[in-house]
DNA sequence: GCTGATTGGGCTAGTGTTAGACCATTGAGG
DNA sequence: CCTCAATGGTCTAACACTAGCCCAATCAGC
């Protein structure tokens, strides 16, 4: 709020954690997002050393700490790999709530709304090239004619592609950081049948506004979307 | 834009290089944004290293090299401290988009142009306090009067302000981050009375919308400013 | 002038991290 | 069955980083 704050905000830790925290937190981003789905294998720890830009043990150590969580399935040889054998679990909402702590859960909400909103104007502003158009087009339908449980997976999928598609590598970034903050909160919340035909409304109407080229309609559309979840969620934050 | 850019986004490098590196990178931030003013000094070698999170050997070697680099002046004994020498130098805009990259320059612009978009409407809509509504208002008459050495520091101000008000830490950290990506950039700009002006209504016009408790206006007024500097710069990126 | 508190400057021992080599296991294909 | 390529498992030497300590310089206040 005062001058102060900027301060704090600025000479905040350089770094999250050791080497192998920061590292287990993005393998679970990775798995939680559902960018490496269920079944599926990580690239080989070599490979994977050298994307995420630390050694192998490392790597080793922070895969080990998964497994050991059971996100992972580890095997040896020839066809081996880590394989993710992560399901979402609703859990309890209350309770994950009061693991993240009220004021994370509040931060993670808002940012997510600000950087949503964000890409989905600057992507209607953009105009878009036939081939995007018919990237979110697919996405959409992929999402609409998933089996329940790749829902959560292909939502993800839908809403992390209107950000790349604006092709700010950074927007993306920031898009798919907000949605990994609030996985564990999307999903505690039941999926009804009502549910998902409001959100189909809802995606669909996103689409149509960004296709329409109206950023306005397109911030109003993602906004009422997310502020939908929110509210319910934010109902735990008193 | 396919599956794969997914993949690339969530498995990057864990680390954006060495503790030192990233130390470097975070006091040019605060130098750059105007947080630590010229003439002002950083906190004690002793205090920072905590608040960064590092050992004072990896700090002060930063400053070291900040130092080297004429950013900083460093004197010893009791009001001694690392003093903030760093005025905003124009350059040459040709020189500074080369420098960068011209796709990181188009990324950094888009990213700020979502993040703070998205922050103004979500306090456009969160229904401002009192408190809060006089911190936005003195915010931009501080930037009005100011004199012109102040004017990109109390500019800078100004907009982080709206992402601090929202309450979330993630979109102020986001908006001061985006901000620094463009702030040579904005120093390459010749500050002409006409353009002052112009930025002046539009500042009015975003803290009016704020105000109103409209989002929709909110976002278009911040689009508006802010596509004016990125279409100049656009014009580089070619 | 002294003095003492505050600050930057520098050293050392211990821990975290890396790079690279080599070993062990698996299973498809000959 | 054997082979071999791909993969995880392990070790070691070198480097990066940290925590903690003590030294050196500066200057307001006595």
């Amino acid at each position: 709020m005062d001058e102060s704050a900027r301060l704090m905000t600025v000479l905040r830790p350089v770094r999250a954690g050791n080497a192998f925290e920061e590292t287990v937190e993005r393998l679970l981003q990775a798995i939680k997002l559902g960018v490496v789905p269920p079944g599926d294998k990580l690239p080989p720890e070599r490979e994977l050393a050298v994307q995420l830009g630390i050694s192998r043990v490392t790597l080793r150590e922070a895969i080990r700490a998964l497994s050991d969580a059971g996100y992972l399935d580890v095997r040896r040889g020839r066809y081996g790999g880590a394989f993710v054998t992560y399901k979402p679990d609703p859990g309890d909402l209350q309770q994950v709530v009061a693991e993240m702590g009220t004021d994370d859960v509040s931060d993670a909400l808002t940012f997510r709304l600000a950087v949503e909103c964000g890409a989905a104007q600057v992507l209607a502003a953009s105009g878009l090239t036939p081939e995007k158009e018919d990237v979110l087009r697919r996405r959409l339908s992929d999402l609409n004619e998933a089996p329940i449980e790749d829902y959560r997976r292909l939502d993800t999928a839908f809403h992390l592609s209107i950000a790349e598609l604006t092709g700010s590598t950074l927007l993306a970034t920031a898009c798919a950081d907000a949605r990994s903050r609030v996985s564990d909160l999307l999903n505690a919340i039941p999926m009804l049948q009502v549910n998902l035909d409001h959100a189909a409304v809802q995606h669909q109407a996103i689409v149509d506004a960004i296709l329409s080229g109206d950023p306005d309609a397109a911030r109003r559309a993602v906004s009422e979307h997310l502020e939908g979840t929110a509210a319910l969620l934010r109902a735990f934050l008193s």
